[in-house]
DNA sequence: ATTTTTGCAAACCTTTTGCATGGAA
DNA sequence: TTCCATGCAAAAGGTTTGCAAAAAT
């Protein structure tokens, strides 16, 4: 599935749109489905899938791979190459540049061999409010 | 499922480390069913599943989420943190050591808050061979 | 003898697809 | 009007589970 060419704006676009907007750290396809039946919108599983697709496409999502195995995504700006920090705990992410990342990258390339045309860094931690909660 | 305790030395186990050495590149859990039954060794779906996830604790197999969303598994020493750098092309893959990433974590974890717990580096691109065949 | 592991089949979950209908441009 | 997007339900994957039988210690 690529629709990524069409993009019409459509009353369970923007409902999504706003379901996400409210929502706090990373979430899943079945969080944003819960989200639409608990409030009465009705989307169909499908269309969740199609617009989350859509939303990665242009750069508005990104998809995470939990270490656990599930498929989250979090809003981002859509703008350059950036990573993200996630809380293992709330799941509240924030983007972070490369700062130093590109000459590692670079580095690695080398001593491999390897023409690196992509790499992915994802850093799981503790937020800042959940380390306080955590008994610091 | 977390049987990590217990290590049974049996015909499955030795059968599927066999599969799984005579591959290059990833894997899928879905590849080494085909090759089971394709070399006709008598399997079962679980039992594959639970392996890689023993072979995974024990650190002999490391789990990459590939950018298509599938779950593959490369093997690897069971040593220290490491990284991978896959081949888009033929699924090679070989490890690298952090060298200079933890100076990045760090500056991140200062810049973000965050207590980075762990980070997860994934490389694509192509492998030497690769490069040679795709002309150049 | 005891405990772990296996295989099987069913259950589960997540994601995709086909297609007719409804809505946007 | 003409396409695009939606919903539905079915299909397709991928992974897990319950349990009795088989194998390992």
């Amino acid at each position: 599935m690529r629709p990524s060419i069409n993009n019409r704006d459509t009353a369970p676009r923007r409902a999504l749109a706003e379901l996400i907007a409210s929502r706090h750290g990373h979430f899943t396809a079945a969080d944003l489905i819960a989200d639409a039946s608990q409030r009465r919108v009705k989307v169909g599983r499908a269309t969740v899938f199609r617009t989350l697709d859509l939303l990665t496409d242009q750069g508005s999502l990104e998809r995470l791979d939990l270490p656990s195995g599930e498929h989250a995504y979090v809003s981002c700006a859509p703008r350059e190459h950036h990573h993200h920090v996630v809380c293992r705990s709330c799941g509240q992410s924030v983007e972070v540049t490369d700062q130093g990342l590109q000459a590692v990258v670079q580095s690695i390339g080398a001593r491999s061999g390897y023409r690196i045309e992509s790499h992915r860094l994802e850093l799981y931690g503790l937020c800042p409010d959940c380390q306080k909660e955590s008994g610091q």
